[in-house]
DNA sequence: TCCGGCAAGATTTTCGAAATATTGGAAAAT
DNA sequence: ATTTTCCAATATTTCGAAAATCTTGCCGGA
């Protein structure tokens, strides 16, 4: 379980251990709120100690993570104030970083995105029938695509911030599939919101953005609204 | 040197460490671009190599300092560039955040914000004639001011976030008063400020706020171009 | 003189064991 | 019955040595 998660082979096992505990946060296969016990990571990742704290403390200060001193590791818990609170960042940050996008991307840019939206496009629709290797895949290229939009940005902070929010986010989305919420015209929001950003028009971009974001939080919203609903009757 | 930095005390040695790692490094007691070797490392704080690598895995995270695998850590590097990057990036979150406190904030709130100001206002003219701890207390005060003003709003993210941004901003401010540059009226700017807050005036306390905070920019922007003219003549 | 390769030294990274702290439960006391 | 205390089991944290990797300076050859 858990071997190379992305393709960029780490040069320590420091950084691998990093990538692969991240991985397996953000895709559920730790569960929020999980106790992170040394002697299981030990035997999971096959690795010793101390690249285990380390790749800890770094997502402890991502967030992904919570340390307690003396008392160990947890996986950040998932609720919904945190996705509240969540979207509500990633709708300012990325608006912001695609704004700056669109005014300084430059045409190796452009090309980037045509690419990644391609790549995007050729699993799309095969995501329902196909087994969980192609939603993996579909989920990476999912991120390459809006990284890559919002990689015309200059600002360094700005790109790492929303790398970390879209990690931080894709929890919630993996839950959404998983109690079977149909996705929606995902496909053709990813085309105008391409479109919009290709021929500049921020106002455009920013909007179609903001509601592709804020539509994650709506349908966790119904869907706690529905088990609510189910667990009253 | 480097003993405890903040009251609070940490409860593991990695705690400890991390804090003391940041603030050296806040005040430039560690300069930029500064290789850090662990044999210094472990000299200069007084422990072994784990703790240390897990505070800069988490100081590498935060930004503070950059980490090149199997090339050890070095002092994050500061530049003009970096510094505009910086400043944009609080100029808008910082305002989020404002804006989001005085919707928040409660009566509690705005007694803190108040105890804070009188705090920060009881060393402010001693400034210039005071010794370096005088002026390391006037840091702390100053940071506790903002961060308090900052502390009403309802996003645990938005918070961490300012901290994170206020720290590394510090250093820039640190590198004006080393070369002299004489502050402008902080102390007036902090009083109107916390007047907008308080009576609710998010227009005018966002706007003061980005004054403040841009500010800084254009003073290391002159200082780099009087050194330059300098240069040249 | 300049360049590539190689060996010696320095540095980072990793592991296994020792030290320290927490937790759960049984026994004693209230 | 409830609370308190103690002890053993479990887990985390830290250190020091060993392994792996990088850097530096030297040497021989073009």
């Amino acid at each position: 379980m858990a071997e190379t998660a992305s393709p960029e082979q780490a040069r320590t096992l420091s950084a691998a251990v990093l990538r692969d505990l991240r991985d397996d946060i953000v895709n559920c296969r730790l569960r929020p709120g999980d106790k992170l016990r040394f002697s299981d990571l030990k035997a999971r990742y096959g690795v010793g100690l101390s690249p285990l704290r380390e790749a800890l403390q770094h997502l402890a200060a991502e967030g992904l993570v919570d340390a307690q001193d003396q008392r160990g590791f947890t996986v950040a818990a998932m609720s919904v104030d945190d996705l509240q609170d969540l979207v509500r960042m990633r709708l300012e940050i990325e608006s912001l970083t695609l704004t700056d996008a669109l005014s300084c991307g430059d045409d190796a840019w452009e090309s980037e995105v045509v690419r990644s939206a391609h790549h995007l496009r050729l699993t799309g629709p095969a995501t329902e029938q196909a087994g969980p290797d192609a939603a993996a895949e579909w989920c990476r290229r999912h991120k390459n695509f809006h990284m890559t939009l919002l990689s015309g940005s200059s600002s360094p902070r700005l790109r790492n911030l929303c790398d970390a929010l879209f990690d931080q986010s894709e929890r919630y989305r993996l839950w959404l599939i998983l109690h079977g919420t149909v996705a929606r015209d995902v496909e053709g929001e990813h085309d105008t919101l391409m479109d919009a950003a290709l021929a500049r028009d921020t106002a455009r971009a920013t909007a179609l953005l903001k509601q592709h974001i804020q539509q994650t939080a709506d349908e966790v919203a119904d869907l706690t609204a529905t088990q609510a609903a189910l667990a009253a009757a």
